[in-house]
DNA sequence: CGGAAATTTACAAAAACCTTACACGGGATC
DNA sequence: GATCCCGTGTAAGGTTTTTGTAAATTTCCG
């Protein structure tokens, strides 16, 4: 028998809010709700929840500043921004930055249910996170910070490490700068970079752990997208 | 249990307006209404409509800016446009370049259901857009912009990959090339055209997914008409 | 402070994109 | 059938955008 995973719902709309608690009961999760902006932040940073379904227009304060508060206290608390219109591409990515994932209004049960599904996964699997990592014939162990491709040993930076780490596991995709910038540096919702460290972190990691730098196999470029990695299959 | 279908009804007329609301609450739809162009276009970006139906003679602002400035805020907001007559070709064109799709007046009940179902089928298609395409022989996986034909691996551009997806969610059609420049390029409603990198990009995608690019079997010619890409059965 | 790590700067290279120019071919006209 | 016109295919070249990386600079942390 597994644990209860507790939900946060902040929502002021009565009707969205008694009917996704009443959802995610019959799903099996423990939710508990919040109407207010900050009220919401407040149950945020004292529970402990597997996941926070967050509405962006709140009272007293809109969701965006209160998904970045509780990121600031809590890296990995999971997130899923409800925005009231599928609007353009660059809103929903700059949702993104933010939360785990983002789901329009009006949404279909179905989906949301889905979606909390493959956020929660995600997570979960993030916590027994492998200690160590596999790519290509290197064998990195991510509580040191150091790897072995062969006989030779290699030290890593936490930074380098921290872009392993996210990049594995988001291994089946290409996850563009700005995400890294977001998920490891931390950074808030600023869209049009200006920087280009990570492009530099992730040559340095090439030198480490690829043998040819420049024909990369596990650390791959997909030009327009960002980067992505290659899991030892 | 589906979530209820919003339909948003702009229209003048009294007479139409009520007739169109009658038939779309028969059909199961939940439509609301707006009879002047600037109370439309504040509704439609106040609230959540899964389609819009937007009249082009409309008091105190034309059909089209309103289509325009929804846009703006939401490239897939979906929107018929009625338009008062069938006339000539160009202008029937260019409501089709901002619109997804038109009806013209006066319509048949029958025509019109037809014509939201479909429009309805293609955006909620889209919501939840394959993330893989598979086209003749070759599988596309639209995250990482990179495809597979039995073992060889093939990398696509951005632009590559929305030109792809465009047409495979109207592969029931021939798309014009203005209306890709419109749809994937995101130029104006232009019409007249003068360049010819539509027509590249064709040319490119074919070297890369077709067989003998001479005879094209999945991204066909449309003589006077466009491209239109065969989709796998 | 001192050294390692992180970041910025600057430039080079590569890829993607767009325009131009010309060739080809179907369909219409004579 | 011969000819012309128009729409399409595509090679070649120039322009813009994106990425790689060396070197200089700043920040972090003991």
């Amino acid at each position: 028998m597994n644990r209860p995973v507790r939900i946060l719902v902040v929502e002021d709309e009565e009707a969205i809010r008694t009917g996704l608690m009443d959802v995610l009961v019959f799903h099996g999760y423990v939710p508990e709700s919040a109407t207010t902006g900050p009220e919401g932040l407040a149950k945020a940073l004292n529970g402990t929840f597997d996941l926070i379904l967050l509405d962006v227009m709140l009272p007293g304060m809109d969701g965006y500043e209160i998904c970045d508060r509780i990121r600031a206290r809590d890296r990995k608390q999971a997130i899923i921004m409800l925005t009231a219109k599928s609007s353009d591409e660059e809103i929903v990515a700059g949702l993104k930055l933010g939360a785990d994932d983002y789901v329009a209004k009006p949404f279909s049960i179905q989906q949301l249910v889905l979606r909390i599904e493959a956020v929660l996964r995600r997570t979960q699997a993030g916590e027994r996170m492998a200690r160590t990592l596999t790519l290509g014939d290197c064998e990195i162990d991510t509580e040191n910070l150091s790897g072995r491709n062969g006989d030779e040993s290699i030290a890593f930076t936490r930074r380098e490490i921290e872009i392993l780490c996210y990049l594995a596991q988001h291994a089946d995709r290409a996850v563009s700068r700005e995400e890294l910038l977001s998920k490891v540096w931390g950074y808030g919702r600023d869209l049009g970079i200006e920087t280009r460290t990570v492009d530099i972190h992730i040559a340095k990691l090439r030198q480490k752990i690829e043998l040819d730098n420049k024909n990369p196999r596990v650390l791959l470029t997909v030009r327009g997208a960002g980067y992505r990695l290659v899991q030892a299959g």
